[in-house]
Order: structure tokens, then sequence, then C-alpha cells
DNA sequence: AGCACGCCGACT
DNA sequence: GTCGGCGTGCTC
């Protein structure tokens, strides 16, 4: 017989497809497109995606390898899958194996394979044991807003993109849910995709849907699992078995072959774009593979970035608003501005803000303390000479962290301990500067000797599944004041809690980055509405939130205070047409990294120095706010068109230059950036 | 990107 | 005499 040629898609920077020979035998079956085929590459084995299979080849006889194995067990990615991986490799400007393979489970890549076998057998017990877990629950009955969201989105066929705006406590999630309950019962296989921010901030979400779905079997994918796991969840969403999907960005590029509705919960959310390796945005796939299959999706928010605002505006999108609180008694918490200029803080907290909290602990309900600064202080200082405790490989201060003593780089990792004395002039009286949740935490309880203060951030929570724990903590009623970063924002309803401030929330306001505004209004309202979310106590006040700041006047802290996102939105979206800026122009990121700054400059410069493009504008290159991070300097060059398709087709131009450039300059380009 | 090969400087 | 620095070249 004939050998037969596999073109495979690798896992490699390298932009093109490789050929493999595949030597025909009676035991073996015909390799199909879609199939993962383990092969040698250079000294190393690797796994790849079957692209095409053929007769044929114009490799060389004495380059052609043979392909190791087949992975027969784990039945052909489809087309649609491959061609989603297709786009975003296109999109995304880079080859299609980075897509694919690393969207895998890990043990279906590595070169021993795992027993399949065993686990898909093993998916059937998964089913199981979940279902023997579960208490089910009924739906509960929804107000106008919610059946006519539900109605809307399920009674149209094929793609259709919706924007669900309603405010924390308007009752997404019903709908979200109601709305996947119709679309599993309408067909036999069909699947649901649910994508979260963070997976592990929202268990109340998988209970939820565990309880609704007593009888189907649910999917999780996201970061933090085992790879055991990994490949079942993965294996039973691609064999079809797992009915709902519920997962984190990376899971818009699992395989889902009965896929009919994806149902993005916080869409405006700046987790859902991967920030390393393939920068992808797992909203905008979403919205792709959508259009693809010719299903609807749904983007939920309080706070709908400005770009899903802008296309619900256009028309774009359909709109459906969900103004009615669902929560019976639930009102919206009553904001307040304390400006800082006229009320001195003492320990970071002004005397209107204790007697909030004094307040809540007369009356048993809990406060929520929002910082976005972990450590004790951001930096410490020698009043003598004026020693600051910077990185010595970053752009950034040493950290102060009182508990472990330590002085640590929150971006690379450095850390010492704490010195006695100034390391330049030997001043033993150090000042630490700010404040971060530590230092609030101490200043609190010194203030409040016997109330119950907890902090949650990412150093009160590093060991694996104690966030939970500390939720749970604050659940169950044994906190009085919690302290928390944005962790604290995310997915928890706490019901006791009545009063949120934020402290010091103003350096967004003056930040470089032209998106940091439309962040800070968006953390804001998902803190403010962590508060009073279970409803009215008989006879209480509603809750309420409290804004330190410094800048009382600014419009974001106004249009806060009167809950009014459309007029913050439309304000911004203003602007932003008035200095052509996203969302009305498109924007590529070339970013360069070297030991030294100016060597990475030269290369932006030299990548600059090319042919004219019509409706191309090529920025100066600028060094990053954060210029070294590890002793690498690093610096950017902004690119922007008001065309997305000209933009793209210069791009493809463009890189291919690029790549011919010989350089030891580190370089990469990002689509769509959103950290500027 | 990995991973080799290859040709020049300081070590047991 | 070797270990190892990173320049250059290749991966079906």
């Amino acid at each position: 017989m004939e050998p037969i040629y596999l073109t495979i898609a690798l896992d490699t920077p390298l932009d093109r497809l490789f050929d493999y020979r595949w030597e025909p035998s009676p035991d073996n079956p015909l390799p199909q497109v879609g199939q993962i085929a383990l092969v040698p590459f250079g000294r190393q084995e690797m796994a790849g995606l079957i692209l095409a299979v053929h007769s044929q080849t114009d490799v060389p006889a004495d380059k052609i390898k043979s392909v190791l194995a087949v992975r027969h067990q784990c039945p052909a990615l489809d087309a649609r899958w491959i061609a989603l991986c297709q786009f975003a490799a296109n999109y995304y400007q880079r080859p299609i194996g980075e897509v694919a393979i690393p969207a895998l489970p890990k043990n279906l890549r590595v070169p021993k394979p795992t027993s399949l076998d065993r686990n898909l057998k093993k998916l059937a017990k998964l089913a199981l044991a979940k279902l023997d877990s579960v208490e089910p629950s009924s739906p509960p009955d929804l107000n106008r807003e919610q059946h006519q969201a539900v109605e809307t989105i399920t009674s149209k066929s094929g793609f259709a993109p919706y924007l669900l705006h309603g405010v924390t406590g308007s009752g997404k999630t019903e709908v979200y849910l109601q709305t996947a309950a119709r679309m599993l019962a309408r067909q036999e296989q069909s699947q649901v995709l649910i994508l979260v921010p963070e997976i592990n901030l929202t268990p109340q979400l998988e209970g939820n849907i565990r309880q609704r779905f007593p009888g189907l079997q649910v999917a999780t994918l996201h970061s933090g699992m085992a790879e055991g796991e990994r490949l079942l969840h993965w294996l039973s969403s691609h064999t079809g078995q797992a009915r709902i999907i519920l997962g984190t960005r990376l899971a818009i590029l699992s395989s889902l072959p009965h896929l009919q509705l994806i149902i993005i919960d916080e869409e405006h959310d700046p987790s859902y774009k991967q920030q390393e390796g393939l920068r992808y945005s797992a909203r905008d796939l979403a919205v792709w593979r959508a259009h693809q299959l010719g299903i609807p999706v749904v983007l939920g928010s309080a706070t709908p970035s400005l770009e899903t605002w802008q296309h619900s505006k256009a028309g774009r999108y359909i709109k459906l608003e969900l103004q009615e609180r669902a929560v019976q008694a639930a009102v919206l918490p009553i904001v307040k501005i304390i400006n800082t200029e006229r009320e001195k803080p003492s320990e970071g907290l002004t005397q209107r803000l204790i007697s909030a909290i004094r307040l809540r602990l007369e009356k048993g309900e809990q406060s929520l303390l929002f910082l976005n600064r972990r450590g004790y202080a951001p930096v410490i200082h020698c009043d003598a000479c004026g020693w600051m405790s910077n990185c010595t490989r970053c752009t950034a201060h040493l950290v102060m962290h009182k508990l472990d003593k330590k002085l640590r780089c929150h971006h690379c990792g450095w850390e010492q301990r704490i010195p006695r004395a100034c390391p330049t002039c030997g001043n033993v009286d150090l000042q630490a500067l700010g404040r971060g949740t530590q230092r609030l935490e101490e200043g609190l309880q010194a203030i409040f000797p016997e109330a119950r203060v907890f902090r949650i951030d990412a150093d009160s929570t590093r060991l694996k599944g104690s966030a939970e724990a500390a939720f749970d903590t604050v659940h169950r009623g044994d906190v009085d004041i919690l302290i928390g970063t944005q962790m604290v924002a995310k997915g928890h309803d706490f019901k006791n809690l009545t009063l949120v401030a934020a402290l010091n929330p103003d350096s967004a306001l003056f930040s470089q980055d032209f998106r940091a505004s439309e962040r800070l209004f968006a953390q804001l309202m998902q803190v403010a509405g962590r508060a009073g979310r279970a409803g009215q106590k008989e006879g209480g006040n509603p809750s309420e939130v409290l804004i330190q700041t410094r800048y009382p006047d600014h419009p974001l802290y106004h249009a806060l205070m009167h809950h009014n996102y459309q007029g913050f939105a439309d304000d911004l979206l203003e602007e932003r047409q008035q200095a052509a800026m996203p969302p009305f122009i498109y924007q590529a990121l070339l970013r360069a990294e070297a030991k030294e700054l100016e060597t990475a400059i030269l290369f932006l410069k030299e990548a600059a120095h090319c042919t004219a493009h019509h409706g191309i504008t090529i920025n100066d290159p600028i060094p990053m706010t954060m210029t070294r991070v590890h002793n690498v300097d690093r610096a950017q060059l902004l690119v922007e068109s008001n065309s997305r398709p000209a933009l793209q087709a210069f791009l493809r131009e463009w890189l291919a230059d690029l790549r011919a450039i010989k350089t030891r300059v580190k370089w990469g380009v990002e689509i769509d950036p959103v950290d500027i």
C-alpha cells in the first residue's frame, strides 16, 4: 500500500504546518482530520492536530518523518472546532498549532498516553457521584423583565447577541438558568456554555446549577483543576455527555459539539482577556463562536464594557434591561461621597466612616472595607536621606509585609527582610508610607478592639481552597468588619452586610490607561452591590456605600452616587469618539523587551520604519509604564486604524517583515490590547 | 520557542 | 585539559 501523508499543526511559533508519513497497515484505522497524533519534532516528541490527510507531499523524502502514534481513543475534533481555532489564530496572528494544542488537556498531549479507556469509564461515575450529592430545587417565579428576557432570547432562532443589562440583585443569574433550561429542554443533546470571570469565586453559581438541573451532567473547566480531573471534564464536553459547561475564559476554546447557547456573566470583567501567550478575548471569541454556530450569546453585566455598550447602542446587540431588583424588598444602596480634603482621615478612616462602622457593630451587621492594595504599606522611606524601598529588578517599590517581616516586589517576586536601618545612611527610623490591607486591619482592630476584623486578599488566601473557607467565615456571620481587595468585589452575596466603604480609589482617575476609569466604575458598582443583597430588614435603613475621595466632584463618583451607569458610559463613549479611541477605532500593540531599554526602542523604531499604509497610524515607540520587570526593559508601539480588516491586513504583512529582522529582542504583537 | 552545534575564556 | 558563555541554525 502507498504511504499516507498527514498535515499536522504543532505548538510551535513557526508559522507553518508539518507533513508526516503514516504507514498503512491492516491493524491501524486510517487517521482522520481532527485526530491527535504524536510525532517526532526536532529532538522532541510532540502532540499535533491532524489538519489534512493526503497521498502526496512536497516535503523531500530525506526530511519527512513518520507519525509515532495516532490517539484513536479520543474522538476527532470536529471541523467547527478547528475553524474556531483557525479564526483565533488568524485574528490574533499566531500559528494555529499555538491555539489548538494548548486548548487540549495536557493528558492528551503528553507522549505517554494516559489510559483514556479507564477515564471514559470514569465519566459515567462522575455524573452519578454529582447526582447523589445535591438536593434538587425548582425555579422561582420571574418578574416581568426577567420573563421577557428569557422569552426574547429563546423565541428567536439563529445567531443573536444579547446584552443583559441589570444591576446587582436584578436577577441576571435566574435569567441565565431559565434560558439555559429552555434551550436544554428543546433538544435531546444540546449543550450550554456558561462563562464566569473566576470560577473559584462562584461556587454559589455551580451549586445553583447542580440543584436546578439534577438530571444533567455538568462539566467545569478552569485552570485550577488537576490534570486528571481536567481531562475528564474536557472529555465529557467533547463527547457531548456534559450538557452544561461552567468555566473560565479557557472554556471558550473547549470542544462542544452540540453547543446551543453561550452565556457570559460579568462580560466586562478584565479576566476574560488572556494576558499571556495567545492574548485572546474569551468574550469576543464567544460572540464569534455563536455567530459561527448560529446560536444566541448572552452578555450579562451591571456595567457593560464600552465595546458591548456601543454595540448595543448601534443595534448590533439586542439590549435586555433588568431595572427592577428581583429580590422583593431589596433597594439600591445609598451612595455617599466623603471629601477627605475636608475630613482628614486617621488610620485611613474618616470620622464619618468610623461612626458608620460603629453603628453596624451596634446593630450586629457587617461592614466591608474595599482597599485595592495588599500588604502593609506600598513602600518604606527614610526621612533622613530620602531612600525608598525600590526593587532593584523592577520599576516598582518593594511592598512592606509586616506579618512576615518582609519587603516584597509584587512584580518579580523578590523578597528580603525589612531592614532595621536605612541601607544608605543608617537611620533606624524608617517610615511606612501609604496603607495596604494589613495596615488597615491593624488600625481597625485598634479602633474597635472587640470587633471581629477579617481580611481577604491574595496573601490571606494563598493556600488552595482557603479563599472559599474565608468567604464561608463571612457568610456564617463570624466576621464584623471585612477588609478586602478586588477579590471581595466578585460574585459573593453577603446577606448581613449593610455598609460598604471604598478607601482611596482615586489613583485610577488619573491613570495613563484610558480604560482605568471604566474599570474603576465597574469595580465600585460591583463592590457596592455586595451590600444588602438579601433585602431590607424589618424597619432597617437602606444599605450605605461610602466613598472616601479627594475628588468629590469627579463625574465618576457622581454617576456612582446616582447609580447612573448609562450616563457615565454615554459620556465616556462621547469622549472616546471625540478622541478617536476604542471602541471607535481598533488597536494593536507591538511590544519589545531587552536587557537595555534602548535596544527595545531601537527595534521598535526599525519596525515603525516601514512603508506607509493607508488608514494605518503607527505611533512612536514608548517605554511601558512599568518599564523594567525582573531586569528586563520593555517598550511598546501602538498601531491604530478605524478599519479592523485594514489593520488585520497590515499586521499580516508587517509581522512577516518583522520576522525577517535579525534581532535578539524578544517581541510580540497583541491585538485589541486592554492594558495600555 | 526549544534545542542542538560551535567556537573562545576561567576553573579543578 | 574541561565547563560553559550565548551566536547561529533548524525543526516535516
